[in-house]
DNA sequence: ACGGATGTTCGCGC
DNA sequence: CGCGCGAACATCCG
C-alpha cells in the first residue's frame, strides 16, 4: 500500500487514534517485523505510557510516547494500521484483523493492530534518542510534503549521478516518500522519459518534474477529497486512479499511443514512448 | 495456475 | 569504490 500519501493517511489516523491515549498492553508475534531485541522491547517498553507525538518522514511513522521510547514503523509493501473500537459489554469478541502482527491495547479500550501478510515492513523501539535523529531517518532526503520540492536543490542532487532518473526518483535520499507508482506517474506528468540520466535533466527540466511529482501526490489526497484516500479506505478496496500506473497496453491519455513497459532496477514502469522525451 | 505486486536489503560480478 | 542486477522476503489477487 504506502508511498508518501498512503502513509501520511496513516499518520492522521493514528493521530486520532493515539492522541491522549495511554497503552495499556502491547503484545507483539514473533515475527521478522521486530528484529533483535525489538519485540520484547515493545512489548515491555510501552505499557503505562501517553502518546505524545506522531511524525512521517517519507514513508517513515515515528510514533514518540512519554519517557522518551519511541516507535518507528514501517510498513513495507503491505503494512497497515488497524484500529478495533471497543466491543460491548456482553457481545462476541471481535475477531482479530487478519495478519494482526503487534497490537496496542489503550485505555479506551480499543486496540490497534499493525497488519501485514507479506512481513516486508518493519517495527523498531528506541529509547532516549529522539526518533528523527536515527541514522535512517537523518538519510532521507526532503519530504515533499514536510519541506516541499526545492528544484534547485533536486537538481543538484540529480546532478551527482548518471543512473536513470527513474531510479533516482526511488532514492529515498533523493526525496522520502515517492515509490514506483508516483514514479511512474510524475515521470509521465512532466514528459520525461524514465531512462534519461538524471544527471543530464537541465534545470528548468528539474523545475518541471518537481511540479509533477507534487501534482501527482496531491492527486491522491483529492481522489476522495482532503485528507481522504480513496484506495485506504477501511474496506481495502484499491481504486486505481491513476494516469499510467498499471496501465500499460493502453492508450496514452495525451497521445493515443499504446503504453509501454519495462523494467529498471527490478521495478516495472509504464510509460509512453511518444510523449515521454 | 501462474505471474506480478505499493519496498528494502543483501550478495555478487564487473 | 560505485554501479547494476537479481534474489530474497510471504501472501494475495486477478
Amino acid at each position: 500500500m504506502p508511498e508518501l500519501p498512503e502513509v501520511e493517511h496513516a499518520a492522521r489516523c493514528l493521530r486520532t487514534w493515539l492522541e491522549g491515549r495511554v497503552v495499556l498492553k502491547a503484545e507483539a508475534a514473533d515475527t521478522r517485523i521486530f528484529r533483535g531485541a525489538d519485540r520484547r522491547a515493545f512489548a515491555r517498553r510501552l505499557a503505562g505510557r501517553r502518546l505524545e507525538r506522531i511524525d512521517r518522514r517519507g514513508k517513515n511513522l515515528l510514533l514518540s510516547f512519554e519517557g522518551g521510547v519511541g516507535v518507528w514503523s514501517h510498513l513495507g509493501m503491505t503494512g497497515k494500521w488497524v484500529r478495533r473500537a471497543p466491543v460491548a459489554t456482553g457481545a462476541a469478541r471481535e475477531r482479530a484483523p487478519s495478519h494482526s502482527r503487534a497490537r496496542l491495547r489503550l485505555d479506551d479500550a480499543s486496540v490497534l493492530h499493525y497488519c501485514d501478510p507479506r512481513l516486508f515492513g518493519r517495527i523498531a523501539v528506541h529509547e532516549g534518542t529522539p526518533l528523527a535523529e536515527l541514522p535512517e531517518i537523518r538519510a532521507l532526503g526532503p519530504d515533499p510534503l514536510l519541506d516541499g520540492i526545492d528544484a534547485g536543490a533536486l537538481h543538484d542532487k540529480l546532478s551527482r549521478s548518471a543512473r536513470p532518473i527513474k531510479v533516482a526518483l526511488l532514492d529515498q535520499a533523493v526525496l522520502a516518500g515517492i515509490g514506483n507508482i508516483h514514479a511512474t506517474e510524475a515521470l509521465f506528468r512532466a514528459g520525461i522519459d524514465p531512462r534519461r540520466p538524471g544527471n543530464r535533466l537541465d534545470r528548468a527540466l528539474v523545475e518541471q518534474l518537481a511540479l509533477a511529482i507534487r501534482a501527482s501526490l496531491d492527486h491522491a489526497f483529492v481522489i476522495n477529497g482532503p485528507g481522504e484516500i480513496a484506495y485506504l479506505s477501511e474496506g481495502g478496496h484499491v481504486q486505481n486512479d491513476f494516469l499510467i500506473y498499471d496501465h500499460a497496453g493502453e492508450p496514452c491519455p495525451r497521445c493515443g499511443r499504446t503504453l509501454a513497459k519495462m523494467t529498471q532496477a527490478g521495478r516495472t514502469i509504464a510509460w509512453c514512448q511518444r510523449y515521454q522525451t
